[in-house]
DNA sequence: GCACGTTCTACCATTGAATGGAAGGCCACT
DNA sequence: AGTGGCCTTCCATTCAATGGTAGAACGTGC
């Protein structure tokens, strides 16, 4: 035995350990993790309490492993979405007083728009759940209002994971939502998330003109009015796109 | 030349790789970072290509280090304060709604109240920058509220480090602190942070009965009026820990 | 347009830090 | 008292990590 027997880094183990933990669970015994990341347990008894030393994980008595504050606070303080959630909260807080509906502000990841904070209508439970949270592209409005304004060569390789005619989801179908979200300037869906509920995004433009975000509500259908909605995302996402510079 | 020159472990330099960050700085120059990690260019390259690679950090053209969405998203998802952002957001859309003030949550880290979740009072600008902020326990009505709930000997521990008699805050006024927060149920300071607000909180006790958040407001020093605000933060404080439950 | 400074990126021989099986400890349950 | 499950520690082995060096890419001033 030497320096790791299955060819991995130092680094992929790590990142192996952090990404061990499933969605929304929040401490895992060290051997459930040790084998979730596919390390011998000793190995990734030491990793851990390194890493817990630093104040990245949180080993606890009986080996139970959490996320470490300190992990949870240097990556908010320093998050790449930082001056976009700053530029929008307030634009987003307006949102919500006026319409009274779940606000939501995402970004394109991959193929894959990933949530990055919101809102939630008030007198509802709060569903603060979904931050952090991703939907593909082709099923939110989020991601339909991002792809819809990216450059024509990743809006082609993006298709190619349709081209299968045989597949559920053909090029053709999401190429019309996509043609149809950049022609009106806003993207909807209604019924597909939620069978109860419409979405309806609009891209963020920075001062480059590239869509860098989308903002969206998600409204019950029966209070489905689209033209007073529309403006008033389309008014906003203006105003954070002012505050982002770029 | 070998494995680390210095002495430390990778697990070490990957620390003070995401440690670098000066807070609230979103991106840096990989040189820079190399510098403020105290590693080697090449180490750091590597390094900051490896972490990139999935997705931890993110190496862009040019040489400029972000954090990664990736890890954003995986902290995010799993952090150890989600289950009591989760409990606590409803009352604190309560408290900002019925009271109309700045309200956050806080946990106690080290000699710190750590604040997790803030929502700014309603009209005025949004002020997220302080979410994942520090304060000293001794200068924030969350920390003294944290720390006036702790255990005899964390407090006693707690107090050592204003022993001596000659430094700026002497242990005494702190226990005076401590003891009236113990004694009233909640922590008030006037004009500390700033000197035209007042901050109140209270200890978030779970079913154990211990002090596991301070719920707390800063209002402007014209609209104290401490009998309103206690009995509903108090009130809050008792939703939340039912919520919790532990 | 050329020389210079700065910063990023790639290479590769050297070697000590990382590795993981094995053994010991602790607790709970039977 | 025995058994099983889990956490924790130890330590000889060895290959992955290291970082000086060199080269590429860019910008800048003369």
């Amino acid at each position: 035995m030497a320096n790791s027997a299955s060819g991995d880094s130092v680094v992929d183990r790590i990142v192996r350990v952090i990404e061990a933990f499933p969605e929304g669970v929040i401490s895992l015994q060290l051997s459930e993790l040790a084998d979730r990341a596919g390390l011998p347990l000793s190995s990734a008894h030491r990793l851990v309490r390194q890493l817990s030393e630093h104040g990245l994980l949180d080993l606890g008595a009986g080996g139970t492993v959490r996320l470490g504050l300190r992990l949870w606070e240097l990556v908010n303080r320093n998050s790449p979405t930082l001056a976009l959630r700053q530029a929008a909260m307030p634009f987003m807080e307006d949102i919500q007083q006026v319409l009274n509906q779940n606000v939501n502000l995402a970004v394109l990841d991959g193929w894959e728009a990933l949530f990055v904070e919101r809102l939630s209508r008030r007198g509802s439970v709060a569903n603060r759940a979904r931050i952090a949270g991703r939907m593909p592209v082709h099923i939110s409005s989020a991601g339909l209002a991002l792809m819809s304004h990216q450059s024509r060569e990743m809006q082609a390789e993006y298709l190619q994971q349709f081209a299968d005619p045989s597949g559920k989801v053909t090029s053709d179908v999401v190429r019309h939502f996509l043609a149809e979200a950049a022609q009106q300037g806003y993207a909807q869906l209604a019924g597909v998330v939620d069978p109860d509920t419409w979405g309806i995004a609009v891209p963020v433009m920075n001062m480059k003109r590239r869509a860098v975000a989308a903002l969206g509500v998600v409204v019950p259908l029966a209070e489905m009015r689209l033209q007073a909605l529309v403006p008033a995302l389309q008014t906003a996402a203006r105003g954070i796109g002012r505050q982002l510079g770029d």
